[in-house]
DNA sequence: AAAAACCTCAACCGCCCTTCC
DNA sequence: AGGAAGGGCGGTTGAGGTTTT
């Protein structure tokens, strides 16, 4: 259509996004909202095109985003939707909540379609046991001295920290699953405490290059479910 | 221990759709 | 009615991490 792009790309950052960059966006959307994404990292401050701030508060930074690794049920939920929708991704996305299209087209790539393909013929071998699939998630909890590493991205520190946290883990049972009223309740004090919540994430990244695999960022989590956890018996804030 | 191969996922790109004027 | 602007979506990429050889 030979339309000018969405942003001037001189002069604006690219690339992983820092903590500064974050901790700016999630301010300024807190305080005035995103009824207008171009505008937006001007506004803030920020020198990143409004679609990449967007991309990142839907994906990464909102504070419904249900972080870790996908349940089994989840995963069936996504093949039977793909079935139905194909690449949907928004669309199976919006069957479930606290998941994004980005998150579930790359896992949707990496494990759920190997999973079929491999179940339609067999396969050669198991280099790596598939991290995220539900027979690496159901199969034991964290403290059962698993035969490999579930994973060690930052999400699944998450998830593991999850697991010590929450009352929804259940060692003895097959079943492992965070249920919606966790999720809601973690929604909800992430929001109505943002104030203590965006201290923690403050520590994410000392560093300034990514949140990945960071010990902050697992304390941030850590911090984050036990809060949610206490939460169970404390009157909301 | 080192190199190679492989995997994961955040981020970018470009197109399409919707809304506004 | 039609063009411009902005938002949204799906496909793709590549850096960084992990596993295998």
């Amino acid at each position: 259509m030979g339309r000018s792009p969405c942003c001037e790309k001189m002069g604006l950052n690219r690339g992983p996004w820092t903590a500064e960059e974050d901790m700016t966006l999630i301010a300024h959307i807190e305080r005035h909202g995103h009824s207008n994404w171009r505008a937006l990292p001007k506004q803030a401050g920020l020198l990143r095109c409004g679609k990449s701030c967007r991309l990142r508060w839907i994906n990464y930074l909102r504070p419904d985003i249900k972080r870790g690794n996908f349940t089994s049920e989840e995963e069936d939920a996504i093949i039977q939707l793909h079935t139905m929708l194909g690449n949907r991704w928004s669309m199976i996305a919006a069957r479930l909540p606290g998941r994004t299209d980005n998150e579930i087209k790359n896992v949707w790539h990496t494990h759920l379609k190997k999973r079929l393909e491999s179940s339609a013929a067999p396969k050669r071998k198991a280099k790596k046991p598939v991290a995220m699939t539900a027979t690496a998630i159901t199969q034991d909890g964290p403290n059962s001295a698993p035969v490999q590493p579930i994973s060690s991205s930052a999400t699944d520190y998450s998830m593991a920290s999850s697991y010590e946290t929450t009352e929804s883990f259940s060692p003895d049972s097959q079943e492992f699953q965070i249920d919606d009223s966790f999720w809601s309740e973690t929604l909800a004090m992430t929001v109505d405490c943002s104030g203590s919540v965006m201290e923690a994430g403050d520590t994410i990244v000392a560093d300034g290059a990514s949140m990945r695999s960071s010990n902050a960022d697992m304390d941030f989590w850590v911090q984050l479910f036990m809060q949610a956890g206490d939460m169970q018996n404390l009157p909301q804030i």
